[in-house]
DNA sequence: CGTGTTGCTGTACGGTCGTACATGTACGAC
DNA sequence: GTCGTACATGTACGACCGTACAGCAACACG
């Protein structure tokens, strides 16, 4: 019989208790995510969170950080959609709705941006979040209409998270077409909308 | 001599409570928010704070309301500016730096909309707020861009709040420019960029 | 077969929390 | 005056929290 203790697997049981960090940080929030929680859900005693990590603010940056890191990827990976500059704006109006869709990533965003605020730590790791659309925009359609079409996208997300609703993709289309259709005017030399992958 | 014991001033305590707790919300956030950090903010004894209200998620709502009704006073006075229409994304830029400036608002504000998410009674004040600006918008360009105008601000504001960065002021003139300054070409009548005030 | 190192776990300590509540005090009605 | 009611306050209770830590089990290595 086995005496209750499980096998030693030292990285299966840190990956548990950063799943089970994050699955609370989405369902919760930060302020609400305990030890004995995350204890709990991942299935190991309490000692074991204090094991893996010094302390919990740790447990937690390194649960946003993991899942920050795969959200990036993600959305380097749907860059390949509109890798080849043609219809940029409907691939963005797609993209949008994706994020719309999965309701968990907004919420975890959020929740990242909020307590960025007064973490000095997580500022980067959000700031890196943010800005991943606008660098991935910019040799599409240069620095100033990437800024704003990623502020527009921002703020979209950000009410479709408030309101519960969805954003309508006819305005959607419609601003981003305003926004990229064109030349920046002022700030940025920008006649340059070429093809091929963003850099990074 | 004064046996400790304050006078009677039931308004008066009630709003030193609320006070004290909108001021503790935008220090520490909703999470860090008690009962005792409140009646020590406050200078009244804890058993104030549960005496004036039932509980504490009671408590806070009332604050943030309270507030909520001032910002959108403000907002709504701060329409007299743009009230002629003409140099909107002037006025628009100017209010965003604004409310870039006042810090406190805009952590009230996003403290406000990640509580919402999770919170069915903030929810309405959230989405009240949040849509202050595009009420305000919509009688002068119209639906599509009054939603799209706010949104991009939102968004700016936001990344803002996150970054620490003030936001580049000429983009900000661009971007709103290509959403108001042309009628919006597919789901609204928007020919009709008049003067006047909005209306409410 | 020992034996040391690492993984693993249960329990305990000091602290903060929300809330209840008994007690006390001011003040208007009469 | 006295009396009822609303305001005011100090204290206590049970729950949960982060973290420390002593002891136990598995495995690598000799």
């Amino acid at each position: 019989m086995n005496s209750g203790r499980r096998a030693r697997d030292p990285q299966g049981r840190r990956q548990a208790i950063l799943d089970a960090a994050l699955e609370l940080v989405i369902e919760v929030g930060i302020a609400r995510t305990s030890h004995r929680a995350i204890a709990e859900r991942a299935g190991v005693p309490l000692g074991s969170t204090t094991y893996y990590f010094p302390t919990l603010p740790d447990l937690v940056a390194a649960a946003l950080e993991q899942a920050a890191e795969r959200v990036r990827r993600e959305i380097r990976d749907l860059a390949g959609k509109i890798g080849d500059g043609r219809d940029l704006v409907g691939a963005l109006v797609w993209m949008t709705g994706l994020a719309v869709g999965d309701r968990k990533r907004m919420l975890l965003e959020y929740e990242l941006y909020l307590a960025a605020v007064r973490n000095e730590e997580l500022r980067e790791l959000a700031g890196l979040w943010l800005r991943e659309i606008r660098t991935l925009l910019t040799p599409l359609i240069g620095a100033g209409p990437a800024a704003a079409a990623g502020a527009l996208l921002d703020g979209v997300i950000l009410q479709a998270m408030v309101t519960g609703a969805a954003p309508d993709p006819d305005m959607l289309e419609t601003a981003l077409t305003a926004l990229v259709g064109r030349p920046a005017e002022k700030t940025t030399r920008s006649g340059d909308v070429v093809t091929g992958m963003p850099e990074m």
